[in-house]
DNA sequence: CCGTTTCACTAGAGCGGTTTAGTAAAACTC
DNA sequence: GAGTTTTACTAAACCGCTCTAGTGAAACGG
């Protein structure tokens, strides 16, 4: 048997096709009674909408896409991303909306998705992520008109709204709480000065340091992979005016940092105390378990979510949101640095 | 201005409507000149075809679904889930296939979106994850008779196409090669039982134990997550009679015992071997990096996707395939156990 | 040169919903 | 109780595309 389309249940009920239609979506025009009658008559028809066929009449396609410019290792490898997505889900599946991934090449293909499925009204909004300097997403975005939440900023991001940490804040608080234990020797595994993340975190070491009177508080680009995150670590622990502390960026660089210590025989955190500007499973799982400034990316996800269909919605009613400060968690990675006595 | 629609191609090209859909879907019934003429008219306003509409004249819907029951937490942690969405991708997005993504809470959930997506003809077809003992899901499928690829297996999964990996196979590799070492405590922190290839694992080392006149190859099953590996680890390490090598069911559980072990003071790979049943960047950037029997994550997801596609483009043609035999990266957890003269 | 086949193209009926315009009856006005 | 408004419902257009049936002209066959 073929699925049952509304004139089938019209059919059944004895009424018209508009009557079901209205019965169906809550709208009036029909008596509470023959209302009833019809939802009875669909239930038991088990009948379901045919998305296309509503899509087509101008409503919503019920449905946001993410679109993620990475290599696939990055995707596997880092927790935030899992993590955004399933916080997104839960949001979205509330009110059972879709969530249409494409994973491609660079941000030329992704802008080329944007561009496609806006204009197939594939769906409804998008989720922008990895919000670069000078970003070329935004202007087109903006350009095609449809809603879109960034993840990222402040600053950067058009028009757009955007749900923002103060990457600036988290830093000199992590930098204030080494500099309590006695550091004065800090160096930052950065990642990519291409995000403007990164920028904001290294400006705000820079000032810090300044403020706090620290010496070398150099910060290390990197391309956020495990591989530069090691050998960053290897180059900085092998500099004759070793660092005490080591600020890492993503959580997967700081395993990797552990890792290299380990190798090279400094003992952490009797040696050298490691933070991470990420927390995951990853900090968790490893011996010495790494202090990280953790924000819920779960629930990052979930108000991301929020944000966009309220964008959906009534566009242009939603501002810029201030995400969760990050807090941290310290953990056996850090202490007080090596006094003289000891060494 | 709006979108143009074939009707407006039509027109500027002084064509009938179905001209235009022959012509832009390479169908006979134009003459070449025509036909070009057509598809510059279409390319020069910007067209492109309104998914829906497309779907509801009985097409395609051009996705496929993706719907996963697991706590959030697991999917953030595990690079498989990541690297198998990216390969899928990969292999989707070649023929601009989306990607359908649902994460829900159980497995109910989970049956119902089978229901709806289908019934709505949202997707084309379903990719099947953790395949379970008597999964429920899979008779479910086979009634909506939806095309569908199922990973896992062999067996236990009905009349549906499978890709699937020689679990049996693996672990006696596995075995032989700890067992050639000199190991002959070999210890097994499992997954959970409720996966088949968690069975087949543990039967599979069971076999390989007798045959090899193993002592005590104990397998401790686990939900997975990190904390019960940790504590699985901890216990087995705590037996008077503590195994040599320890085979992990995942690569969270063996960064986890890895810990474990360092914490308790147990050198790894001097005082104990260490092997994870599955490889990834987590295994790598630990230290000691741990070995690892690896497959290529982000190929099953494009195999996983061509098997799918062809199961759409001809429903019953696609059989069961084996996928890659994993391979054995030995890294630094590996050792020949302690001998007495050693210790 | 007439009948048949092929070719290039058009008209128009769906697909499964939403929505507007219209209608008959019931319910109010005063 | 005639006129107006409201209510409950129907008919049909419409969304953008696909595809079948049909048409007129050109090409072919003998």
């Amino acid at each position: 048997m073929t699925r049952p389309t509304i004139d089938d249940i019209a059919r059944r009920a004895g009424v018209s096709k508009s009557a079901v239609s209205f019965a169906l979506n809550g709208r009036p025009g029909v008596s509470p009674a023959t209302r009833d009658r019809i939802l009875a008559v669909a239930s038991e028809m088990n009948w379901r909408p045919h998305k296309a066929a509503r899509a087509l009449s101008g409503a919503r396609s019920d449905a946001v896409g993410l679109v993620v410019a990475r290599p696939a290792q990055t995707i596997g490898a880092e927790p935030f991303f899992g993590l955004l997505l399933a916080g997104l889900q839960a949001g979205l599946s509330a009110r059972s909306i879709a969530l249409h991934l494409m994973i491609v090449e660079d941000t030329a293909a992704e802008i080329e998705v944007y561009r496609r499925w806006t204009s197939e009204r594939h769906v409804d909004g998008f989720v922008l992520v990895d919000l670069q300097h000078r970003d070329k997403r935004v202007p087109v975005l903006e350009e095609l008109g449809v809603p879109a939440v960034v993840i990222g900023g402040p600053g950067g991001h058009g028009t757009l709204p955007s749900l923002w940490a103060d990457d600036r804040e988290a830093m000199l608080s992590l930098v204030d709480y080494l500099a309590a234990l006695g550091h004065r020797r800090i160096a930052h595994v950065a990642g990519d000065e291409a995000f403007h993340h990164t920028r904001r975190r290294i400006r705000a070491l820079k000032d810090a340091s300044r403020r706090l009177h620290l010496v070398d508080a150099v910060s290390v680009p990197t391309d956020f992979s495990d591989a530069q995150g090691a050998s960053a670590t290897r180059a900085l622990l092998s500099s004759p005016n070793r660092p005490s502390a080591l600020i890492f960026d993503s959580d997967v660089m700081a395993v990797a940092g552990l890792a290299v210590a380990a190798e090279m025989g400094v003992a952490v955190p009797a040696g050298l105390s490691v933070v991470s500007f990420e927390d995951s499973l990853l900090t968790r799982i490893v011996h010495p378990a790494i202090t990280a400034l953790g924000r819920d990316t779960f629930a990052l996800g979930g108000q991301v979510a929020a944000m966009l269909l309220a964008a959906i919605d009534e566009p242009g009613s939603v501002r810029d949101v201030q995400g969760a400060t990050p807090r941290l968690t310290v953990r056996e990675s850090t202490r007080a640095p090596y006094t003289e006595q000891e060494a």
